[in-house]
DNA sequence: AGTAAATACCCCATTTTGGGTGAGGCGAAT
DNA sequence: ATTCGCCTCACCCAAAATGGGGTATTTACT
């Protein structure tokens, strides 16, 4: 069985790539892939976060693609702590994951893109432009969901001014404040939170807010 | 001057598109170019939002280009509506404006897509194919904006703790449910959100979730 | 040794919240 | 023409939550 090797020599052109991907198959293919293109090459190949992290500095690259699923500190936590070491780095999440959660917590640690290892080759080396070009390379499903995700529901039982009530109540603001804020009395904001209660079937603020932003409502 | 055609025959083939664009300059390009596509046609092309909704049913086409600079209506208001009257109908954001609150205001109101009129040709083209595979095409910029809005800011001054305990608040917890959460006593919160009130320099619960909203601490 | 963080407790006064009930005006739909 | 939903406002009550003022202990890292 052949030992792959970790430590790839950096004698190849163009701009150095950091990649952190557990499996040794991919691992290669996706080294081979990229140092076949005439503007990238890997810079080092780790097989888990916590080695791609201790060498940081070391290996002085700016773009790591990250996979997700790893043995040891998976790859969100990784994200967060490359982030924390030096922001200038993008990093691109390439997994086999498409699930929601995975997607948004990948963002909000700081990813610059997420792709799926079913990308095809020259879309691979694309997305390395993509992101270079201040860009966020992300493959086709990974868009709509991160675009969908903004969408509002507009199927909700909500009146027009109790949605306006809740979007003010979820921003953290009191009665007072948000009757001051609409020019009504204080009793008619009660009244419509009352409403918005009973369609929503809650008995308090933090569930209200819950289940309209769940749903989308706000 | 040449009069505009806004009623183009629908005599060729392929998928077929609504535009909507005041500047019959533009608008007469984008119909060419589509027109001149083998899989895309101009349906209808509208110099205005409201011609473009009251035909609605008529047109019957299911992608819509949508300038958000418009006489009368704008395009956000139009993208809402659009979306209310028939939410199958996706809408492509076609504008010159790059401006984060128009982006995500469109994004919110339902928009599959944006793009920046500076376009490439062949991209709207692919932007096309990319909408129909159930992609949602941006430019770069705007890829890019969308990505960065979700990630967190780290140069924030509060504690790792402070930070869990404001994004319960922000969620319309109490103090008292923060507590249970988080399995430490009331007093302990309370002393939690004193200090980053005294950290963020706020008096109150809305102040506080406004600016670590706004500085995206949360 | 010093600092920051997390934890917990005390006092106080005020505001907020949730629930109940009723009611007038207005516009859209049947 | 009448009903219905929506927006508006009012008054009752009692419990809970909030903001501000303290103080103090333990842990952890430098």
């Amino acid at each position: 069985m052949n030992k792959v090797n970790l430590n790839l020599p950096a004698g190849k052109a163009g701009k150095r790539i950091v990649l952190v991907e557990d499996d040794p198959i991919i691992r290669e293919a996706f080294t081979a892939l990229i140092n076949q293109s005439a503007d990238y090459s890997v810079e080092k190949a780790y097989s888990n976060a916590e080695e791609a992290i201790k060498n940081i500095s070391n290996d002085n690259s700016d773009i790591y693609l990250m996979d997700i699923e790893l043995p040891g500190m998976n790859g969100i936590e990784a994200i967060s702590k490359i982030k924390v070491i030096n922001p200038k780095i993008r990093v691109v999440v390439v997994t086999v994951y498409e699930n929601d959660d995975l997607v948004f917590k990948a963002l909000c640690e700081g990813a610059s893109g997420y792709l799926t290892k079913n990308i095809p080759p020259q879309k691979l080396i694309d997305s390395l432009k993509e992101l270079e070009g201040g860009g966020a390379p992300m493959t086709t499903n990974i868009a709509r969901m991160v675009v969908s995700s903004f969408h509002r529901n507009r199927q909700s039982p909500l009146s027009a001014r109790e949605l306006e009530v809740l979007e003010l109540l979820a921003s953290g603001k009191s009665y007072s404040s948000i009757a001051d804020q609409l020019f009504v009395d204080k009793e008619t904001i009660r009244s419509h939170i009352k409403n918005i209660y009973l369609k929503l079937e809650v008995h308090s603020k933090a569930e209200a807010i819950e289940k309209a932003r769940k749903n989308k409502f706000i």
